[in-house]
DNA sequence: CGCAACATTGAACGGTATCAAGTATGGTGG
DNA sequence: CCACCATACTTGATACCGTTCAATGTTGCG
């Protein structure tokens, strides 16, 4: 699975990581590094290797450094519902870390690079560093605030809002994740996976898609989207973009 | 808004209240004290009142000691879809505590008893004991594995199943709460509210109950709910108690 | 008692699923 | 380099679940 490209894109990504990681969390340096140091080497995954796995004891905190991975629910029907998607800089499993096993399993959509931080090495941070704890609740509150936002729109918004106001949340945590501009940006997702998420049959994946396309709304070709008329886009997905600039949590101690 | 009836309600629920949020978090007494110590004394609310603002700035953390109450977002248009219910022992908003301003509305269910504790007292618990962080991270954990549970249910079930799933979750999370069988219990929703919980109209709520209703399933009059046939309502809802049980978290420490 | 909120019922409409078939697209082995 | 295959995407026809609108019955509360 290892190739010279692979170790080359880990120790490219892996400076740009860490800062990301330093802004996110807003840990002092001393909690920073010894995050670090309890982690493992960085690791690299395929489209479609699994990160985590349901039902399997948690093992460890993951974090996402590269690519991006969505978390799968599967029914006894074979039918599946994506709960999750990451990108580069979340923590996949924050909200799982304290329970036996894990209730989601995690695939890599992208080829990804992950770092593993086995248990046994953050429980005592844990069990020490109120302000590593801190981050890994501000991690799993924002997570949380991500799918509440999911259980707006499945419960209460038609296909094609739904399907907008994923793509501005994408385009949105994506800029955030890699400071690059979120007009245009890479969609690594089939049609058939964008049903799982947005809770629809693949077919109407594509004729929503189809409608935004006419509407000059997007452009979408090769898993590559361009956001073409973003105001347009917001008002159609009524997205309100302060449910994600609100992470910005206070500082310590901050009243 | 408060009478002698009020204040003996307060004083003969406060115990047991405790006794649940001790099981509950796991938290050694030194932790539990302190956190009891921080908080105002219980306050009183009656079916509407506001335990939480959208839009405000986060106060406190609010305990709910007796009674039910539900996180509501309103969307521009005027309809709403409920984001949760909470019964006694739960936190209202451990997941919005270190954020400016709560994301939700949450509003009583029922005439409840609720404990509100102050972030200026809060505070310096959050940045010393990690014990404390913790558990407002194992609450935060749980709420989000149940937000994640309606997701599922909210992206690829039917209004029968959603329905029955709810009830089963409400069920356990009942018994869970109170001790009490969770056979039957009492149910303080509209219909109406019921369809903002599932996300479906309050006249296809009215027909799924019937249906449910005979089939012998259920019988529901007065806020009353009666579960006939538990084994057929789970299989009807694919509910799974196991993603409720396993909140039990692990123990501190312990591998 | 009378009003307001809640529950129930029917009819017509609409969004989305499902089924089925056909068309790109990309990767693989010969 | 091409033939082939698998996967993804596209399109149309039909059925169903759930919405909406509207009317009526019921309950509880001041």
């Amino acid at each position: 699975m290892w190739d010279l490209d692979d170790k080359v894109l880990v120790q490219r990504e892996m400076p740009a990581f860490l800062s990301r990681l330093a802004r996110r969390l807003a840990l002092p340096p001393s909690d920073q590094d010894a995050l670090v140091a309890a982690a493992f080497t960085p690791r690299h995954a395929v489209k479609g290797d699994f990160l985590v796995q349901e039902g399997r004891k948690t093992t460890g905190l993951v974090l996402l450094c590269h690519g991006m991975a969505a978390a799968i629910r599967t029914f006894a029907n074979g039918t599946e519902q994506i709960v999750a998607v990451f990108v580069a800089g979340d923590m996949l499993n924050a909200g799982e870390l304290l329970y036996r096993q894990s209730r989601t399993s995690i695939s890599a959509l992208t080829s990804s690079v992950y770092l593993p931080i086995p248990l046994e090495q953050l429980e005592p941070l844990i069990a020490e560093r109120a302000t590593i704890v801190r981050a890994l609740w501000l991690e799993t509150s924002a997570q949380a605030a991500l799918q509440q936002e999911w259980m707006v729109w499945l419960g209460r918004r038609d296909a094609q809002a739904r399907l907008a106001h994923f793509l501005c949340e994408l385009s949105y945590r994506l800029q955030d994740s890699s400071g690059e501009a979120g007009d245009a940006f890479d969609l690594p997702l089939t049609q058939h996976e964008l049903a799982d998420i947005l809770g629809i049959s693949t077919v109407h994946v594509n004729r929503v898609l189809q409608n935004l396309r006419s509407r000059q709304l997007i452009e979408l070709s090769r898993n590559r989207l361009k956001l073409l008329d973003k105001a347009e886009l917001y008002r159609v997905a009524e997205f309100d973009e302060e449910y994600l600039t609100s992470f910005k949590p206070k500082e310590l101690g901050a009243n």
